[in-house]
DNA sequence: GTTGGGATTG
DNA sequence: GAATGTGTGTCTCAATCCCAACTT
DNA sequence: TGACACACATTCAA
């Protein structure tokens, strides 16, 4: 199924997404935004051409030998009508370093032969043996001026990004989704649920709002370009960070801070650590400080910290990130602390033969040839079976939530305003559980009718018919139910840590089944889930896989498959 | 001479 | 043998081109 | 370009 896209694809989607933000921004724009755009339409359409060509490119200079676009013929001419509204710079005051990536070790060692030979300084002919790095260090200190780079090649610098930026972030409402969005849809690569979007409803209401993304944004990706070891760039960075206006920027700007802090904790900053820390609202900020004051040696605040996380967790995850932890410095400092009661999933061993893929495959194919039906799906099981039967729920019109046609959720998916929002509805839907065939009709209702369409807990590629099928068939009602609601309590934390395995005996039945190979061993994710599978009865097991004829990694005269228990 | 990481394209 | 921290690989949209490191 | 699960090393407490 070859699709073919129009020829003015990129010009029809780029005027698109500019004349919707245009007319629905157009309050909350600076003048300058809006000459962007309507200046850019009043030029020749080659020049437009062009201008979309670069702006859509992850660089913002280019070689104008380098560009060779059929659809338009007079580059030059593009170009020139460019410089003159503004668009384009021709050959822009930049110094070698930033015009080095525009070169290749060829064409530096032959600049460098170039001068060298000038300055009648000779050099060993050996220029093509060094390492890209090392031409560009010859490079920084023997080229004196970026002119003799211009000599050689005509550059163009695409002006403006700035702006077109902006249009992107209101658009979209973040800076990660492109244009390349609209390829991939009208290729029928990702195809998205269609929801009603009214434009009253905006991803930004406020100028205010708009420029603190960005100011987010600009922050990220400075960070990005930061030494791991530069402390005190990224100390005046996290103090540049924006106040959070709304919710969505809370949680970028509080998992900078997080990814900050914790490289300033691995560079030992703990003190600026802490600081940054202190001022997340997200996981695991708290639990990093506990640890390091513990590394202070400041057990009794971070006992502190401990039972505060213990008294008001974000969520269940917080919650038992520190248990551990907690207890062993309880015990250090001679302070009382609840015993923690770690659950032990029922276990057993398996020797197998190893061979060639994962251990879970090979698991599998073991089941598989006992008298069992057994598939490999992780978390794609359960969190597909939500997805297919919450699906009209989950992109139910509730306002403000959709406001372009590339989302593959509701904007508040991951928030717990997600489920108070949709109170009753989800409480409508869950309670359809227990009717006999409901789950099973609309779970493959949806499976036909929306396939292939984006939804946040379906992956289409790994979900099969079969798998569906004997699931639906095998999983009691009761036990979708409970699943189901342990989604619900957190759908960000609960989607990840499902069991490797679901095991459908011929005799009937099934079972969760976590494969664990020599040297691992639960996950705190996995092992919440099987604690709430032993409370609600739900059948599960731990597999640890030992290679026959290994021993601690040394082959040994040993065959057979041995199970244990 | 191959390959592996990119950027670009539709 | 827990409990930590840290590093890796696998998803990737797929085809193509360019370029820089190399017997992988 | 992360999210997720796993592999591996180090440390520490019975
Ligand atoms: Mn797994
Ligand atoms: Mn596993």
């Amino acid at each position: 199924m070859a699709i073919e896209l129009p020829a003015d694809y990129y010009l029809d989607n780029f005027r698109d997404l500019l004349q919707f933000v245009r007319s629905t921004y157009a309050d909350l724009l600076i003048e300058s935004e809006k000459q962007f755009a309507d200046q850019l339409m009043d030029l020749s359409e080659p020049a437009v051409r062009l201008y979309i060509r670069l702006l859509c490119r992850s660089k913002s200079i280019f070689r104008l030998d380098k560009l060779h676009y059929s659809e338009i013929p007079d580059l030059i001419s593009a170009a020139a009508e460019l410089e003159e509204s503004g668009y384009l710079q021709i050959n822009p005051e930049y110094d070698v370093q930033s015009l080095l990536p525009l070169l290749t070790k060829q064409d530096i060692a032959n600049l460098l032969s170039a001068a060298a030979a000038c300055e009648a300084d000779q050099k060993g002919k050996s220029l093509s043996v060094l390492k890209r790095a090392e031409l560009e260090n010859l490079a920084l200190d023997n080229l004196p001026d970026s002119a003799v780079i211009f000599q050689q090649m005509t550059v163009l610098e695409v002006l403006n990004q700035d702006h077109f930026e902006v249009y992107k972030l209101c658009f979209f409402g973040n800076l990660y989704q492109d244009m390349t969005d609209y390829v991939l849809r009208d290729l029928g690569l990702t195809q998205f649920e269609t929801y009603e979007l009214d434009k009253q409803y905006r991803a930004f209401d406020s100028r205010e709002k708009i420029c603190s993304h960005l100011a987010y944004y600009q922050c990220s990706y400075r960070f990005d370009q930061l030494a791991p070891d530069d402390i005190d760039a990224q100390i005046q960075l996290a103090s540049e960070l924006p106040e959070p206006i709304d919710n969505a920027l809370q949680r970028r700007v509080d998992r900078l801070r997080n990814k900050i802090a914790r490289n300033l904790e691995r560079q030992k900053s703990y003190e600026q650590a802490l600081d940054l820390f202190e001022k997340s609202a997200r996981p695991p900020a708290r639990e990093r400080r506990a640890r390091i004051l513990a590394t202070l040696q400041r057990d009794h605040e971070a006992l502190e910290l401990c039972a505060q996380i213990a008294s008001s967790p974000f969520n269940e995850e917080e919650r038992h990130s520190v248990t551990a932890f907690a207890a062993r410095l309880a015990k250090r400092c001679e302070s009382p602390w609840p015993k923690p009661s770690l659950y032990k999933p029922p276990q057993h061993h398996l020797t197998l033969k190893n061979r060639e893929g994962s251990v879970e495959y090979i698991v599998r194919d073991y089941f598989n040839e006992q008298s069992t039906n057994c598939f490999y799906t992780e978390n794609v099981l359960c969190n597909s079976v939500f997805g297919l039967f919450f699906w009209d729920i989950v992109f139910a019109p509730v306002a403000g939530v959709f406001y372009n046609p590339f989302q593959q959720a509701p904007a508040d998916f991951y928030e717990p305003e997600f489920v108070r929002t949709r109170e009753p509805l989800l409480k409508a839907r869950l309670d359809m559980v227990r009717n006999p065939g409901q789950l099973r009709r609309l779970v493959l209702q949806h499976y036909e009718r929306k396939h292939g369409l984006q939804n946040p807990m379906v992956n289409w590629r790994y979900l099969e018919l079969d798998l569906l099928e004997q699931a639906l068939e095998r999983i009691p009602l009761v036990d979708w139910e409970t699943l189901f609601q342990r989604l619900l309590l957190d759908l960000r934390a609960h989607r990840t840590g499902f069991p490797d395995l679901v095991v459908f005996p011929d005799v009937g039945g099934y079972e969760f089944v976590e494969v664990k190979g020599p040297g691992d061993t639960l996950q705190k994710n996995q092992l919440r889930w099987m604690e709430y599978f032993a409370k609600v009865g739900i059948k599960h097991s731990v597999c640890h896989v030992e290679w026959a004829g290994e021993i601690d990694g040394s082959p040994v005269v040993e065959e057979s498959v041995i199970e244990t228990d």
